[in-house]
RNA sequence: GUGGGCAUAGCUCAGUUGGUUAGAGCGCUAGACUGUGGCUCUGGAGGUCGCGGGUUCGAAUCCCGUUGCCCACCCCA
C-alpha cells in the first residue's frame, strides 16, 4: 500500500452515495423552496480574505488554514468556511445592485487543519446558507426556518435548537468588561484552560465543558442584560417570532460562536449521539463583514451545516436514504456470435434511455445470472445461440423468475416500462 | 499541539503459559445435468501477522522505537 488518503481525508464510496445524494437534494428543495438561489465562491481565495473575514486571532486562521503560495508567489487559502467568499463575490459582483435582500445557498468542500475525530474531518463539506442585505429579525427566522426543514425532510427528529444574541461593536465590548470583572476575583475557581481564555478569549469561559466552569458559568453574568436597545430589540423580536412558530428552541445565553464577525443573533443545531462533536449546524448575524471585505454596509446572516454530520445524525437514528438508481436489465450471452449480438442489444437498449448492466467477460450464465441479481437488475436477457438463430431473445424476471421468449424485433418495447413482459 | 485505545486475509475477528505448514465466518472465484441468480454442498485464490530493531534455540505472541487509524482535549460543521 504505497499511497493513502491524506490524513482526516476519506472516499466518499458507491455505497454511501446514496446517503449524500439524498441530502444535498433535500437541501436544494428546500432552499428553492424558500426561494433562495444557487451560488457557487472558488475553494481557495487571497488568504487576506478569510484573515480579514474570520478574524486575525480565531484559531482557524491562526492554526487552521490550508494555506500556501502559488507559482505566483501569491498566499492562497482553501476556505475553511463560505460566508467570507460570498461576502467576497458579493462586494465583487455588485450583487447589491439585486433585489435585495439576496438569498444564496451552496454546498461543497472546506477545509480545515485539524486533527480528525468522530464528525471532524480536514476536508469536510457543508450546506451553507445566507440572506444579504436585511436587518428584519424576520429574517433571522427565516433562515432558522430554512435549517429546521432541511433536517426535517431527511428525517431527523431528536434535534436541539439553541439561540444567543452575541451583541455588537457597541454592546459586546461592555459585556465582556463586565464578564471579565467578574471573573476576576475567581480565577482560582476555573480550569487552566479557562485562565488562559480569561485572557485570551473570555466569551469562551462560558462554554466550558468541565463541570466546575460550568457551574460557575452558569452564574456569571448574562450577556441579554448588557445589550445596547437596538441588539436588545431585535432578539426581543426574534425571539416573539420564534414562539409563535410551532418549533421548540432553547435560549442559551452560554453559546458562543467561533468567529469573529457575528454579531445579534447566533444560533447552533445540536444532536445526540454522533461524538464530541455535536453541532450539526452553526451560524448567525454578522451585520459588519461586508463592509470589512471592500463591500458596502450590508446587514447579513447565514449558516452552515455539515453534512457529514448530518449523515451521521441519519445513521444514528436508522433513517435510510432511497437506494440510488440500479440498472433496470442485464445483457448476458453464450458465445461469440451472441456475444456481438449482445453488444448491439445493449447499446439500443441504452438509446432508449434504458438502464443496462452487462459483463462482458465471457463468463458462465450462472455467473452473469449472479452479477445481474447482485446489481439489483429488474431483469435479464439471455442472448444465447439458440436465440440467435431463432431471432429471438429470453427475457428473465429476476423478483418472481419468470421468463419468456420475445422475438428480437419486440425486444426494447417488451422492457421499456421498466418491467419485464 | 496534548492525552488515551487499537493495528492478524477484501471485511468482522480467533490465535491458548512464546513452539514447527497462522485459522474461522462473510465476501470473491470455480464446480455440483453440457445455457439460468437468491438457499445448500464441495474445491480454489488471497496474509511481508502495520513497519524497524531487540530478547530467545524459536516471536503474531515478550521489550523498545516508529508510523497509521480511532476516540477525546483545544476549537469547530
Amino acid at each position: 500500500m504505497n499511497y493513502r488518503a491524506p490524513r482526516g481525508t476519506y472516499d466518499i464510496l458507491p455505497e454511501d452515495q446514496a446517503y449524500w445524494r439524498f441530502v444535498t437534494e433535500q437541501t436544494r428543495q428546500v432552499c428553492e423552496l424558500y426561494g433562495y438561489e444557487q451560488i457557487d465562491v472558488p475553494v481557495f481565495e487571497q488568504t487576506a480574505l478569510f484573515e480579514r473575514g474570520v478574524g486575525e486571532t480565531t484559531d482557524i486562521v491562526e492554526k487552521e488554514m490550508y494555506t500556501f503560495l502559488d507559482r505566483s508567489d501569491e498566499s492562497m487559502t482553501l476556505r475553511p468556511e463560505f460566508t467570507a467568499g460570498i461576502c467576497r463575490a458579493y462586494a465583487e459582483r455588485k450583487l447589491h445592485g439585486r433585489p435585495q435582500p439576496l438569498r444564496l445557498y451552496t454546498i461543497g468542500p472546506a477545509f480545515r487543519y485539524e486533527r480528525p475525530q468522530a464528525g471532524r474531518y480536514r476536508q469536510f463539506h457543508q450546506v451553507d446558507v445566507e440572506v444579504l442585505g436585511s436587518q428584519d429579525p424576520a429574517i433571522d427566522l427565516e433562515v432558522m426556518q430554512v435549517a429546521w426543514q432541511i433536517y426535517e425532510a431527511v428525517g431527523i427528529k431528536g434535534l436541539s435548537f439553541q439561540v444567543n444574541s452575541t451583541g455588537c461593536p457597541a454592546c459586546r465590548p461592555g459585556y465582556i468588561q463586565t464578564l471579565k470583572s467578574w471573573y476576576e476575583q475567581r480565577l482560582d475557581g476555573i480550569c487552566g484552560d479557562c485562565r488562559r481564555r480569561y485572557g485570551q478569549n473570555p466569551l469562551r469561559l462560558l462554554d466550558c465543558k468541565k463541570e466546575a466552569c460550568s457551574a460557575m458559568a452558569d452564574e456569571a453574568p448574562r450577556i441579554a442584560k448588557s445589550l445596547c436597545n437596538d441588539c436588545d430589540d431585535h432578539f426581543g423580536r426574534l425571539r416573539s417570532y420564534l414562539d409563535a412558530l410551532d418549533r421548540p428552541y432553547e435560549v442559551n445565553h452560554r453559546m458562543v460562536r467561533g468567529f469573529d464577525y457575528y454579531t445579534k443573533t447566533v444560533f447552533e443545531v445540536w444532536a445526540e449521539g454522533i461524538g464530541a462533536q455535536n453541532a450539526v449546524c452553526g451560524g448567525g448575524r454578522y451585520d459588519g463583514l461586508i463592509g470589512m471585505v471592500g463591500g458596502p454596509e450590508t446587514p447579513a446572516i447565514g449558516f452552515a451545516s455539515g453534512i457529514e454530520r448530518i449523515i451521521l445524525t441519519m445513521k444514528q437514528e436508522g433513517i435510510e436514504p432511497p437506494d440510488t438508481p440500479k440498472p433496470s436489465v442485464f445483457v448476458a450471452y453464450l458465445g461469440a456470435e451472441a456475444k456481438k449480438a449482445a453488444v448491439l442489444l445493449a447499446q439500443e437498449l441504452r438509446t432508449a434511455g434504458i438502464r443496462t448492466a452487462a459483463l462482458w467477460e465471457d463468463r458462465s450464465l450462472k455467473a452473469q445470472m449472479k452479477q445481474a441479481d447482485r446489481l439489483g437488475a429488474g431483469c435479464v436477457l439471455i442472448i444465447g445461440e439458440d436465440e440467435v438463430k431463432d431471432g429471438v431473445v429470453t427475457v428473465r424476471r429476476m423478483a418472481d423468475s419468470t421468463q419468456a421468449t420475445v422475438p428480437r424485433a419486440d425486444v426494447v418495447e417488451a422492457v421499456s416500462g421498466g418491467d419485464a413482459p
